[in-house]
DNA sequence: TTAAATTTTTAGGCTTGTCTAAATAATTAT
DNA sequence: ATAATTATTTAGACAAGCCTAAAAATTTAA
């Protein structure tokens, strides 16, 4: 019985919570700092951090993560496949939701973290499929393929943009409800043509020109929307 | 604290597994047998019996089953609208997977069982318009209305239709993959065009035309089959 | 109508995923 | 360099949902 232990742990089912786990470290982790702490992870998984050192640990004896004590935690090679697996999934239910059901894009995170979670690849490809095979979800980030290669987009911060080039919206940093409404409001959405025609310094706020129409944004905003140049 | 205890269970959400078990006991009341036994519901949800016991018994302090020791249990007004909910989720997602993204009706099963338990008002009404709110599922089966009203069609078995009358098929008693797999081998599908040619009397076997071509049918599969006269 | 068989419930345990409180390690500041 | 602070882990508890084994109620049969 206990030879098969490692055999069992290696090919077990990965829980909604466990996946949800995995997704805060891949979101968490970048190439400059490779691992993340329990504390930080337990706040974006709305846990304490005693909670998360527990489901780390059994995350790391299912090789999902790689672990160690007070060092914090990353993904092993299976994790980081299963992560990208669950944002592609998310990412094309967004698609779905926006694209098919009309939903506006403020309003499609919470379903498709439900989403996300549904078993089934032969689901996920006629989804992906039915779709047009989308590049991007409704916030412009990249949907990982099937074999799990994601398009590391080079994405600029409204902020850094160049004075008099025209450049186009092609995504958001934040993507809360409450940023993508605001952004709504001022009519800035993905595709939207951007150019900045001065940039303040005392506060940082922009005076840019979307769709034509003249608007002064503030640095906040600025901060959390991409453009490319043209 | 204690005062609030009983407002309190009346607005908790309701878990997957909760859903699953209303669903069942929905399945298996009907207006002759009003009330399901632990025992039978075991069988249903593949769990022992006295697992049924401790989640009926849940149910009941949460006022979505009434439930009598020894005599069985049945849904409350609450748990029935919950259950037609469910079920509303479930046969939309259905018509989705075979509508919009080509499955079969044999695959579609499995996967409506994880899509029905997604929390979305919102969803369920647009996936509902976005495939023009049908009335039945790829099975035949009616959808309930968001409103919780679900039409009790008149149903007839094959093996009871009348010699030598133009017959359409309406439903499936089983809806198991492998009786849908067989009934694709015949050409048998929903609308189908089926008249009884003639009925053995040994075992029950009808000599049937379907869509013009002669074909033999066993009691079994007679037995599983809606028809409507036209 | 009582005894045997069957059904159903209770009791006690296990796992997952969370929590609080306490202990320990790591970091920062004096 | 050591003390104080902060971060992290451990220990123990709890609810949900399941299990097995034992007890109790119900049904069936003699």
């Amino acid at each position: 019985m206990e030879t098969y232990n490692y055999f069992y742990t290696m090919i077990r089912k990965i829980s909604p919570s466990e996946e949800d786990y995995l997704k805060a470290i891949y979101h968490k982790t970048t190439a400059d700092a490779p691992v993340v702490s329990t504390t930080l992870l337990a706040e974006e998984m709305g846990a304490k951090p005693s909670s998360v050192t527990d489901m780390v640990q059994r995350l790391s004896e299912k090789s999902l993560v790689i672990y160690q004590k007070y060092k914090g935690v990353k993904l092993s090679d299976t994790g980081n496949t299963k992560a990208l697996s669950i944002i592609r999934k998310h990412r094309l239910w967004e698609v779905f939701l926006v694209n098919k059901l009309h939903f506006s894009w403020d309003q499609v995170h919470d379903i498709a973290e439900q989403l996300e979670h549904i078993q089934s690849e032969a689901l996920t490809d006629r989804l992906a499929s039915f779709l047009g095979h989308p590049k991007t979800d409704p916030h412009g980030d990249p949907i990982p393929t099937k074999e799990g290669n994601i398009q590391s987009q080079k994405k600029t911060l409204l902020n850094q943009a160049p004075l008099h080039t025209p450049c186009v919206c092609v995504g958001v940093e934040d993507s809360s409800a409450p940023f993508l409404q605001f952004l709504d409001k001022f009519n800035i959405g993905l595709g939207a043509a951007i150019e900045v025609k001065e940039k303040e310094v005392f506060d940082g706020s922009l005076l840019v020109s979307i769709a034509g129409k003249e608007q002064r944004i503030s640095k906040q905003i600025a901060q959390n929307l991409y453009i490319n140049t043209l």
